[in-house]
DNA sequence: CTCCAACCTTACGTGAACGTAAGATAGAGA
DNA sequence: TCTCTATCTTACGTTCACGTAAGGTTGGAG
């Protein structure tokens, strides 16, 4: 794919496509010919649309998505050796394992992020309580009168 | 209290409340003598507190930001008179159900965003237990090898 | 009243994250 | 092969959210 149907697909402008290049945020310049047409596979879509969901919902900076980043093509990497034929059982297992620690850092910045939305969410729930209350009984005061 | 004071007790600069209040989302210089120090109250506090952790938590920018705030203060002034003795019972009512209407438009903006959360959360933990069960399946033909 | 730290205003500087314009080029289709 | 259209590089512009420096003023402690 192209720089264009790319943005196009993932819901942003081939600017902001390079500049996360140019910052390492997308495969960059790997055996490209200079002036020569970027190429995107599938996967670096995902990979794409995984950054700016982080990026959206966590609000993270270059430096924190670079670092999720390195995480994501670690996967990648490791998911084709995984499936490689020749990758012998005890690796696949060390494989598995370090795909375990990665998600599992992923799951604690999220959990994190939930765990404060949670608490406000609560403490905006009672504050709508404390007012439904006034209101019970405030509609108790005029229907005694 | 002073700007300083304030600054300490949120954790942020005077240079970040002055521009707070430069974009509306602090009190402004209603009744400030020219070049007068900046004085707080403590809903003030209260109330930049909440500004600030909205901003962390959903990643809002000034516009955003500035209809909560508008909404704070309609929450303080309404709270006020509530609390005045002279007010009717009908007037009350009527102010209980606004502060009902915030407090849900808030609610609302929270939500929304717990739930992307809980969809990636849910998407990560997903992928773990993939990577899970397929360890089980390594550990299992070692154990038969 | 005096002093001085904390504040004031004004204004320019900064980093992140792109937008936009210009001139040259690549590469898919007729 | 020729033709466009999307891309390329380079580079300056922009907005947001403050940081920082300069020179003058306020106002509470002593």
């Amino acid at each position: 794919m192209r720089i264009g149907e790319v943005a196009a697909a993932v819901g942003t402008t081939p600017r902001t496509i390079r500049y996360y290049e140019e910052i390492g945020l997308m495969p960059g310049t790997a055996g490209r010919e200079p002036g020569a047409h970027r190429t995107y596979s599938e996967d670096d879509v995902e990979q794409l649309r995984e950054v700016l969901r982080l990026k959206g919902l966590l609000g993270l900076g270059l430096d924190e998505l670079a670092e999720l980043v390195a995480n994501q093509e670690a996967r990648r990497t490791l998911r084709e050796e995984f499936r490689s034929a020749t990758t012998s059982p005890a690796r696949r297992t060390r494989i598995l394992v370090e795909l375990d620690a990665i998600v599992d850092h992923q799951l604690e910045l999220v959990d994190r992020r939930r765990a404060q939305l949670d608490q406000l969410d609560a403490e905006l729930r009672e504050r709508r309580g404390r007012i439904a209350a006034r209101l019970e009984e405030l509609s108790e005061g005029a229907a005694r009168a």
